[in-house]
DNA sequence: GCCAACGTTGGC
DNA sequence: GCCAACGTTGGC
């Protein structure tokens, strides 16, 4: 069982939107160090946490869990998606996803600036290292723990 | 809206 | 393979 940390940005697609649609494929993500985590580590039942970024205020919505094996993600062969991929090639997919399944909303949402004010305690997330910006993280079981009981 | 940090592209 | 230019992310 691995532990991961998702962003989404609310606007677009929201814990409520997952909350909505129950499960949800995970598409859109075109870094690649992202897909090699949907790709090469997740598995069925895998833990998330599901991170609202590019909002007033950042910070951790819910929960989710791993719903699929990876598989191509479709909107890279669509050209009216916003995530067409012109050089993917569909024998040989660029792009794999997961679907999340929706678990819980957390009681409240736990602000990115709250995060940081334990650094002493977190240190090694990738959530609050200078300059990341990975969309896709693992995250240690140990912060995971920590990070539910500010909740 | 700004901009730092990072990733990607493409000429050479 | 180098690296400048460009695009994106995402907090502030």
């Amino acid at each position: 069982m691995h532990y991961w940390l998702m962003k989404t940005e609310p606007e677009a697609f929201s814990i409520d939107d997952l909350e909505r649609a129950g499960t949800e494929p995970w598409d859109g993500i075109r870094n690649y160090q992202a897909r090699n985590f949907m790709r090469d580590d997740m598995a069925l039942g895998d833990q998330v946490m599901i991170y609202h970024s590019n909002c007033k205020p950042p910070g951790i919505a819910g929960l989710g869990e791993v719903a699929s094996q990876p598989y191509p993600d479709p909107t890279q062969f669509d050209s009216d998606s916003k995530y067409f991929d012109a050089g993917s090639d569909p024998e040989e997919p660029r792009w794999q996803l997961v679907d999340i399944k929706f678990v819980r909303k957390l009681k409240r949402l736990i602000p990115l600036d709250e995060i940081k004010q334990h650094a002493d305690s977190l240190d090694g997330l990738v959530l609050i290292r200078k300059g990341s910006r990975l969309s896709i993280m693992p995250v240690d079981k140990p912060h995971w723990n920590y990070l539910l009981k500010l909740e």
